[in-house]
DNA sequence: GTGCTTGCAAACAGTTTGCAGATAG
DNA sequence: CTATCTGCAAACTGTTTGCAAGCAC
């Protein structure tokens, strides 16, 4: 992963290439985006970002949010049924490992996904063009106080449709 | 995959052990599931279903799928940007093939999944409960009128968070 | 100065919930 | 008879949008 610097820089020089203006609430969002370590939400990045600029606004967040997702600098990761995280370092599909109790996020060393994409292209004729591969699980630290659970059923995960 | 009829008494069998009434519209509406080929939405089993009970409220197909997805009998595919779908006849992870056109979803024959979720298991150490894995591209019907595409960004797929 | 950007508030969409009346068992 | 279920409508949540004022360039 390149240092937060280097990444900042790129993606101002992105915007700039898009004749986007660069606002002060702009450029910090920018380098809290290029050194978020995690996947963060728009509304931790809202929180983050309100420290600096207090009167910043949620639809700020999501407008450079999107801004950045269209130009291809930021992967979106939807929820349904929760809030959706943003990956403004490795803005392509990769997998995903997924906390079910903290909701941690991390990337998880996955190989052959691509070999699976040829695979599937070549069975069914699509045209695959993206994909998303999550696992849902419980982080180290969750397994522990996890013996109380066993609640309902396995309760299968959910992703987003993609957008045209 | 076990015939409709077979799949719909399994169905019936599944929610009266859980003290679950049978009511005409929850009938009616294990049978569309139990046919239903796709990948329906909670809308198109509503449309579907008042065609034989005029009456049916959307709030009661919820209610039914999220029974039945509470006893493993359903998988819920969540999506953010859209309306969610549902599987009554393969009710456990297993990958999708998502048209990003005429928003079709089928199942491609992919293996390997399982060995993925092991390689993920054993190089995180994360319990790995659950997964998801969906592929995003064209159908072969799509893939004709799809030459004027080329809109904005690949715009990355979005799943949804797994229920604790 | 021009027009992109901000920030507020209202709109939005799909899903969920509360509750009174209906009904399966 | 009674606990569950239905159907309506209102609530909810995260996200999006419209627009007037502000600001980058």
């Amino acid at each position: 992963m390149t240092d937060p610097e280097t990444r900042f820089q790129h993606l101002v020089a992105r915007l700039k290439a898009h004749d986007c203006r660069m606002t002060p609430q702009r450029v910090a969002l920018l380098r809290l985006i290029a050194a978020s370590e995690g996947h963060p939400s728009a509304m931790h990045l809202y929180e983050q970002i309100k420290a600096q600029f207090p009167t910043t606004s949620l639809a700020t967040v999501y407008k450079t949010l999107d801004l950045l997702r269209e130009i291809g600098e930021v992967l979106e990761l939807g929820f349904s049924n929760d809030d959706n995280r943003y990956d403004g370092n490795k803005p392509y599909p990769h997998p995903h490992l997924i906390c079910i109790r903290c909701r941690k996020i991390i990337d998880p060393p996955v190989t052959l996904i691509e070999s699976l994409t040829q695979e599937v292209t070549r069975l069914t004729g699509y045209q695959v063009l993206s994909h998303r591969l999550d696992f849902y699980g419980l982080c180290p630290d969750c397994q522990q106080g996890a013996q109380e659970r066993e609640t309902t059923a396995p309760d299968i995960q959910t992703p987003t449709r993609q957008k045209e």
